[in-house]
DNA sequence: TTTGCAAATGCAACATGATTGCATTTGCAA
DNA sequence: TTGCAAATGCAATCATGTTGCATTTGCAAA
């Protein structure tokens, strides 16, 4: 197996405490964490807990380097989780839950790009499915 | 016709100054606005700009209404767009350029939304297609 | 037209999430 | 073992959004 060290020094991250604290946080977790969930589990597990800006810049760290993904949940706080890095080439539908910011993905195979007006060129195309996830919708977080 | 304090009225609103220039404005403008955005423009073309606090309670008393919709974009930011502007772009796919920043509407129907696992609920499928327009294909202005 | 009052507004203070500048510390490769 | 770019801690600051309260106002009833 690998060690969550060698995770982040492969992705060109030094192995710092918060680093590894968060990244192996965000492994061990389903849901997607905000930064102030974040910072309290640190505060209670961590041998040093890292400073709020610390946490910040550790998570900025992680999803720049693909390593977590960033999403917004309704309040519009910033959720992060870990990416899956093995699925990462397959071609597929992701869900956005609105309510937890989860990133789920579907089965269903993406749809075929449209027809551009002329001289219009094709770069991307995503499609965008946002709801809420079954875990929220049983907890009644689901209205806006 | 009906006015825009008729419309406030037949929600249960009193139309107020305040209301109406943001009504109006939400209407008039395609793009979703965010409070920031609107208490700009207030400024510069309201007669006596309302106070910031009070364009927060306008926005919500009009997503409350059903007048307005309310959604959180990807930098966390709540934004505001009429209620029957969002409605007509609801079932359109559209063309981001990179070049110059435009969305266009296509005429290409949108996709079907997936099959969602069991107890997941479905609240907005959007298919976003990305690249370069003609006018910037024609300029070389390739995408980022 | 006048008037009463619930509702709306303005203002100040507060809350929360996120960013920036800078001096100090540290992971790690040479 | 050591040099140094990168990471951290800390304080300050910003952006977005909310709350409490005194004052004003839309509007419907008299």
């Amino acid at each position: 197996m690998e060690s969550i060290a060698s995770i982040l020094r492969n992705a060109g991250l030094k192995a710092t405490p918060a680093r590894l604290f968060v990244l192996r946080l965000l492994a061990e977790t389903t849901k997607p964490l905000s930064h102030a969930e974040i910072e309290a589990l640190a505060r209670k597990e961590a041998d040093a807990p890292p400073d709020r800006v610390t946490l910040y810049r550790v998570l900025e760290a992680l999803t720049a380097a693909g390593l977590a993904t960033k999403a917004v949940d309704r309040r519009g706080v910033a959720r992060f989780s870990a990416r899956d890095t093995h699925r990462r080439h397959e071609r597929h539908v992701h869900f956005h839950c609105l309510g937890c910011g989860g990133v789920f993905c579907l089965t269903a195979p993406p749809p075929k790009p449209p027809r551009l007006p002329k001289g219009f060129r094709l770069e991307a195309a995503e499609f965008d499915v946002k709801g809420t996830c079954a875990q929220c919708a049983a907890k009644g977080k689901s209205g806006a």
